[in-house]
DNA sequence: ATAGACATATAGGAGAAACCTATATGGATG
DNA sequence: CATCCATATAGGTTTCTCCTATATGTCTAT
């Protein structure tokens, strides 16, 4: 036989109170429960707790001996519930957050910034990464959530819509098309295009966009960032389609214009993603619950 | 529901082996019975500790938060059953001796320094009282065993013989009776005792011996320990009545001799004593049989 | 000394828990 | 797509825990 939590929990009981039923009434059990205990637990141990004087009940030497052990085991029980509890009520946690480019360099901070002061004990990562590296954290289970805008194969994922993600033609405030009203689709066939990499969400969009169209894509640069491309079309070297959340600075100073080209606006959204099937922290779907909420309000 | 040891010792296997099946083993259970633990304490828990995907489990954030607690926790239960082992063996524990005077002083302290060298582990402590205190202290509980002369009343006592405890007459080597043999214990009639206070042993046994031959008692002083008297007869202010015990060092110095009076030395033990009826530490046990075994060999 | 009061121990039985074997289910792999 | 490996589920047995009722024992007061 081995010593259980409870027979502990009942011997501290007895030790505290000098009495098997003032133990007894504390722990809301019958007297002879208590007795039981003990008696199991001084079998189990060989040696005799207390002294049964008739009167009163004292602990024995090695009833001292034990007592501690049988009080830092209950402490740091309670301390792992306490633990427990903090998790559920999101007074702790982690969630590991991955996110494409765009998103994780325009969109997520702003809404992670937000969560953490709403759940300021909840610890944060955010991994800012390609589309195809993001879908692959979250499928080895190294990311809980994930914000990006395309989704490869949505296979074993849970998608969620979450802010709208816009894609845009840009151009330098100079350019010959930025008064214009109206730009067919037609006309950007003539016009030189700075481009994400082979493997962007955006390039992929934009390339289905011009094949669908029948326009001729011609590429002047293609850049690894948008920080590149933003760069690159101030100094007139090409136009771009970008997301419209990834140009809100340079809108504002001037630097850049959004060409008013038929079709665009392309209104797509930012996705929220996790692995279906797989139950996820307290933290983590608070997390999710909370991107969702934050997408409904107007921002 | 609560958590039980059963469930943190399971929740530790399958966390350190990453398999259910293999934790199952290595606890010598079947692999369902693990299932059922682990899932009885996610669902106290309201948490889920494992990611079980198919192939291989891992743990959750949350199971990474409870592991800790679940490895202290069964840290300090080894710990605990390790001090329990040690108590059980004698390599720990306490024994609170007490011993009236004489005893206290001549006979304890060489046999229980015998005990100590065989027992180092087991912590001693000896009080040397008058019969009364330390009769009390026994019953009180407050000493797990006692050596003594004369009992009082030996209700509830355990008692066993112990070393000898001979009482003899003792004179100042220039005392008229010190070269006498055979002494009548009726010319004692005619000195003068020097005698320890009512309530000492040596006291009431002395009263007895004189009363019932029928010799007249002539006490010339009472004195509050064996140490006075003994100092008080070398200087020829009378005789005593002493324990054999008491008086090594001076007989062998010369400056106190035994008288040879009939019926001396009275031949008594010393007794050993505990509570009856009361379960004894594995250390006061082991104590009280190394005692009775050393009152066997010749010393 | 004995009856009453108080405390622990014992007995017998009901409900819950833990475990077992057998089998289903579900990813991963050839 | 079939097979393999691992976990989940089902049904039944043994063990544990607790309960009520009652016995035993000690201390106190009459």
């Amino acid at each position: 036989m081995d010593v259980s939590l409870r027979q502990l929990q009942v011997f501290h009981a007895v030790a505290k109170h000098r009495s098997f039923s003032r133990a007894a009434q504390a722990l809301c059990v019958s007297q002879p429960a208590v007795s039981a205990q003990i008696r199991a637990l001084e079998q189990t141990l060989h040696l005799t707790l207390f002294e049964r004087t008739g009167r009163s009940v004292e602990l024995t030497e090695a009833g001292r001996q034990l007592l501690p052990y049988a009080e830092q085991v209950m402490e740091l029980l309670d301390d792992a519930m306490r633990a427990v509890h903090d998790l559920n009520n999101l007074q702790r946690g982690r969630v590991a957050v991955a996110a494409s480019t765009t998103a994780g360099i325009y969109v997520v901070p702003r809404v992670l910034g937000a969560f953490h002061r709403a759940y300021p004990g909840i610890e944060l990562s955010l991994d800012v990464l390609n589309r195809f590296a993001v879908q692959q954290r979250l499928l080895a289970g190294e990311a809980d959530v994930a914000i990006m805008g395309l989704i490869e194969d949505p296979h074993d994922l849970e998608i969620a819509q979450f802010l709208p993600n816009d894609l845009v033609v840009i151009a330098s405030p100079r350019h010959p098309l930025a008064r214009r009203r109206s730009i067919p689709l037609a006309e950007l066939g003539r016009e030189l295009f700075l481009v994400r990499e082979v493997g962007s969400g955006t390039r992929a969009d934009m390339e289905r966009i011009f094949a669908e169209a029948g326009v001729p894509l011609r590429i002047a640069m293609e850049l690894r960032s948008s920080g590149a491309i933003k760069q690159a079309v101030a100094a007139d070297l090409g136009i771009a389609v970008v997301p419209l959340d990834a140009i809100q600075l340079e809108l504002e100073t001037g630097r850049l214009v959004v060409l008013d080209v038929e079709g665009f606006p392309v209104r797509r959204s930012w996705s929220l993603v996790r692995r279906a099937g797989r139950p996820a922290s307290p933290a983590a779907d608070a997390l999710w619950h909370y991107f969702l909420q934050y997408a409904l309000q107007p921002h």
